[in-house]
DNA sequence: TTGTATGCGTTATCAA
DNA sequence: TTGATAACGCATACAA
């Protein structure tokens, strides 16, 4: 006596077998049908497809992906500090563009806890995932190897890594460019409040300021770091620190709204007004920006789409339809004049129409 | 002559047997090994540590999952529309709470195409997570089944949803706490600045208010609905909208803070004087509240411990260690009195202190 | 065009 | 305590 057949698997969903059974045909059939239609007869391409329906089959997902290789999941690499309002947007963009795909996105947060950065490195190399973005601007290591050790292709956005193809803005131009704005607006003594050391963005814009404010264009401009580390606090902080100053700079270029707008609010209510006294130049363009009072000027940047564009990148490269290689792709900030920012004191011509 | 025995996998990584044969021991020896170590000679354990270390070795995830039936993935489902800073929060609760027994998180966002539906509803049904976490107060559905059918442990947060488990806040009480509060700053006139139509949250906040409004407490207070949908943008419509009424309501609940700041932002640049003029009352507790002018008053929601207790109630579920069933946990909401909200115009006496 | 049969890499069962 | 081996469910090479 055979021991008796059961049409289902372990946990009660059917099986590629069940399906076949079902519509009369091999299990090859029901596959290809599935995989490339073309490649079957109309008429069983209908009983298999009947049958699927009738059963309620979706392929088991872990067997499909040992067979194949493919497990059609992104690992997104983040850091806490990335401020919300700006991460989720291009965590939007990202996903947006993986789901045209058919991908999904598996979030990993390093700073989460001590393990977590071993368990980045970890899925790197199980195979469970097919690429990976990186938003955090540091690379994963573990055990002396690193998230990039496991071949698989990488795209970082917003910070360009060894190894990796990147996204990036042109922020030490615009921020340049905005301290240039200042400057035009007869600011001479500037603050830089500046991201945590350390941080690729910050050494980025900080060095892109001290080669603006060495240059002939900046004679007679002062330039000094304040710390900060990207967050509405240390915004509120800086700000608290910056009442102390004599004398005190008329200028402030932030390294994030957030920091921006924790700075103001401090320095409000510290006694001065914006931008009569001080003139805060924004970065990010989050849509906070427009509602804090006053309404900040900032640096936009393509939140979206550098989600979008970086996730199509690796998209792409997975397809094998665009080359291997670590070329950059820049997208253009633009900056943002709203009502933060104005002529430094003592310069009786406004520069700009209410 | 024997075949060439390949040492490594298709892609390169080392496998299971190459660990056993650099230990001189059995593929089961290095399996019990890495999971069950109590089971293994301590030698035999430090000579396959040792081979594991040499070769770079990381167990396949998919021939883990299809033998063992469980992949520790876990996915979450969202709506776009949750507020960007609440649903961030709730997130890294979910993020942190995961972490900690090892599973990862894949974000599922139902809204951003027609197919995204399928795709998540087929991810429940293809083995390929453990489990789901929904945020959107709404049921994956496509092809007559529902992300539910599956048959998989689900944690509804912040919503209510029949076969899943939930953890809520009171917000029905919440809300009504901050009409309370209102009335007995001698307001009479208010406004209920919605989320949109058909919302799991709108609609409890929307009952618990009608319900107040109805009784002997209330007599005399009036309620009137205007349209929002939890964004700025909404808000700021909803201000508009405001200006031309005519007597004007002189308190407003909001449906999130995101609506109470936009709606702040637009009344103030009509005229109004928040509170002098209107008292605004905000909803979620969101970082901003603490940062717009005047800062805002507002419900606070354990954000964070959402995710985390949401997080934790599926772990608990998945290891056995808790019952199913349905039962909801509900999380205190608290009122934090800031300075959007004040005496009724007319009312002379203050009651807070400046 | 369709069917048969093998292997993907792991874990669990069973026997030693 | 350890080793040999049989699934897990699918996709594909090959044969028909």
């Amino acid at each position: 006596m055979t021991p008796p057949q059961p049409t289902r698997g372990r946990d009660g969903a059917p099986r590629i077998v069940d399906v076949a059974r079902h519509a009369g045909v091999s299990t090859a059939t029901v596959s290809r049908a599935l995989a490339t239609p073309g490649q079957v007869r109309p008429e069983l391409r209908e009983r298999v497809a009947a049958a699927v329906r009738a059963l309620g089959y979706t392929p088991n997902a872990a067997a499909r992906q040992l067979r194949g290789g493919r497990s059609r999941m992104i690992l997104v690499v983040t850091l806490k500090r990335w401020s919300a309002p700006f991460f989720s947007e291009v965590l939007r963009g990202i996903d947006h563009e993986l789901s045209l795909d058919g991908y999904s996105m598996i979030l990993g947060n390093l700073d989460l806890d001590r393990d977590r950065e071993r368990h980045v490195v970890d899925m790197m190399f199980s195979g469970h995932i097919d690429g990976a973005i990186a938003l955090s601007g540091i690379v994963a290591r573990s055990e002396g190897r690193t998230m990039l050790d496991a071949g698989l292709p990488v795209v970082s956005i917003c910070s360009a890594t060894a190894g990796t193809m990147a996204v990036l803005t042109d922020e030490g131009e615009s921020i340049v460019a905005a301290a240039r704005h200042l400057a035009g607006e007869g600011h001479r003594d500037f603050a830089y409040l500046s991201g945590p050391a350390g941080n690729y963005n910050d050494a980025v814009r900080a060095e892109a300021l001290a080669a603006f404010f060495a240059g002939p264009e900046a004679s007679g401009l002062r330039l000094r770091r304040i710390e900060g580390d990207f967050t509405t606090q240390s915004g509120a902080q800086a700000g608290a620190h910056f009442l102390t100053l004599d004398p005190r700079p008329t200028a402030v270029l932030c390294c994030s709204d957030e920091m921006a707008i924790g700075f103001m609010k401090v320095v409000q209510a510290g006694g001065l007004e914006v931008p009569r006294d001080v003139s805060v130049f924004g970065f990010d363009g989050i849509e906070f920006a427009d509602y804090c009072e006053p309404t900040l000027t900032t640096v936009r940047q393509p939140r979206f789409d550098l989600g979008r564009t970086g996730a199509r990148r690796l998209l792409d490269r997975l397809a094998g339809t665009a080359p291997s290689g670590d070329a950059h792709l820049i997208l253009r900030n633009e900056l943002s004049i709203r009502n933060s920012t104005g002529p430094a004191p003592g310069v009786g011509r406004a520069r700009r129409t209410a």
